[in-house]
DNA sequence: TCTGGGGTCCTAGGACCC
DNA sequence: TCTGGGGTCCTAGGACCC
């Protein structure tokens, strides 16, 4: 999708159209640029970049906080699209998506028909404007899109996908960040023509296996990883994280507790949506000059109780924070398995009556909204005169820490 | 330029096992 | 007693993507 954000802001606010439009937050918000529209990005703005930063380049830019629901709504209605186009689509993130559209000649017509059809379709169903890249391959599809936009169909015929990357810059290619461009202009290599011409062994020996996958890149193949995988259901996440950086750095022991009460929950949600348990639980702290800490410890059980969650994150947090201020704190599960975690029998009937007092509180969220309920740890500072020991006795005997308001 | 939040994948060292 | 080779799992960090 072009401007993806900026464009559903648009749909609805249609007075926004044709402005410096920056999506992301208020310029004085700690926080970068998720998307910012054309005319805004000629004045040099562009995503991830500080809002600060924004706003200097770019004062008069209308700055919008964002509605994450509203394009996932958008997102889904592009999926619906695509799917009725073809069973074959995976959604490579909230605005992209491949489509393998192998054998559907005869449905769909050429190539390039079939594009435009599907470009029109989309118009016409979501009134946003979207770019096309077709090809052969994942990766070169992926960069032909890029070049079409804004709002184009590109199509590279097969065979010529190592001349049409040629003369692009190192960068197009999807992996090669700041870093790996910076290593390869240090052996001159500029453009992705200069890698295509450079023998295997040679970039295996400097970049390892990534090497070995850029040399294939470089000459249009799906070589090594994700690329390489059958368009489709992308299957089960791998991790599931919730952070947050406050407004103002904070060492107040209180603050920084109901925040992991609050990610852990969050955490503890998404696992139970998914039907997911995880092992590992890791907590990311993040002091006032950037530096970054993780800090993991995996169970002997899988766990997808808020509580457990919480436990963990706690006793990490406790050994391992210096006591200066912090700036970001995140709770991660990793080591996610599918089904019932073995839970060890003296847990049991515990994690029974938490199982349901939890897909209560999930209901609860469902109909309320996010904040509707929470454990009284993570209600501290917020709500603080609410806090009673256990108000409704739910799950524990008599009063207890963690009780569910 | 004062740097979000949600992810994926890779590397590297160490514990531990046979 | 100076010490292999293969494997797995765990932990921490970092590059990269949208």
């Amino acid at each position: 999708m072009d401007a993806f954000f900026v464009s559903v802001e648009e749909l609805f606010d249609p007075s926004l159209k044709g402005k410096p439009v920056v999506v992301g937050g208020k310029p004085d918000q700690r926080g970068v640029v998720s998307a910012a529209s054309y005319a805004a990005r000629k004045f040099g703005v562009h995503s991830a970049m500080p809002l600060r930063t924004a706003y200097k380049l770019c004062p008069q830019a209308i700055f919008v906080e964002g509605h994450p629901h509203r394009y996932r709504d958008v997102s889904r209605q592009v999926h619906d699209v695509l799917r009725a186009f073809s069973p074959l689509v995976e959604m490579a993130s909230i605005d992209e998506a491949y489509l393998d559209v192998t054998g559907t000649e005869r449905l769909h017509g050429p190539p390039m028909r079939a594009a435009h059809r599907l470009h029109e379709a989309i118009k016409e169903q979501t009134k946003l404007n979207c770019s096309i890249g077709i090809s052969t391959a994942r990766l070169v599809s992926k960069v032909c899109s890029d070049q079409a936009k804004p709002n184009g169909v590109l199509w590279v015929l097969p065979g010529c996908e190592a001349r049409f990357l040629a003369p692009l810059d190192v960068r197009k290619i999807p992996g090669v960040g700041k870093v790996m461009e910076a290593s390869l202009a240090k052996l001159g290599i500029r453009k992705v023509g200069d890698l295509a011409r450079l023998d295997e062994p040679f970039l295996e020996e400097q970049f390892g296996k990534w090497g070995l996958a850029l040399a294939g890149k470089s000459k249009g193949l799906d070589a090594g990883g994700w690329f390489d995988s059958p368009v489709g259901d992308p299957g089960d996440p791998k991790s599931i994280s919730h952070e947050h950086t406050f407004d103002q750095d904070t060492a107040d022991r209180e603050r920084l507790g109901a925040s992991l009460s609050h990610l852990s929950e969050m955490v503890g949600r998404r696992l139970r949506e998914h039907g997911l348990w995880a092992r590992t639980v890791q907590i990311k702290f993040r002091y006032s000059d950037f530096s970054t800490f993780t800090r993991a410890h995996t169970l002997d059980h899988a766990t997808q109780i808020d509580t457990e969650l919480l436990a963990e994150a706690k006793s990490l947090f406790d050994r391992h924070w210096s006591g200066k201020p912090i700036r970001l704190i995140g709770v991660h599960a990793g080591n996610l398995v599918r089904g019932e975690g073995q839970m060890s029998l003296l847990d049991q009937g515990h994690s029974d009556r938490w199982g349901k007092a939890l897909a209560a509180a999930d209901a609860m969220r469902d109909k309320y909204g996010e904040s509707a309920v929470g454990l009284a740890g993570g209600l501290r500072g917020r709500f603080q005169e609410r806090v009673h020991e256990n108000p409704v006795g739910l799950p524990g005997k008599g009063p207890r820490k963690d009780s569910l308001e």
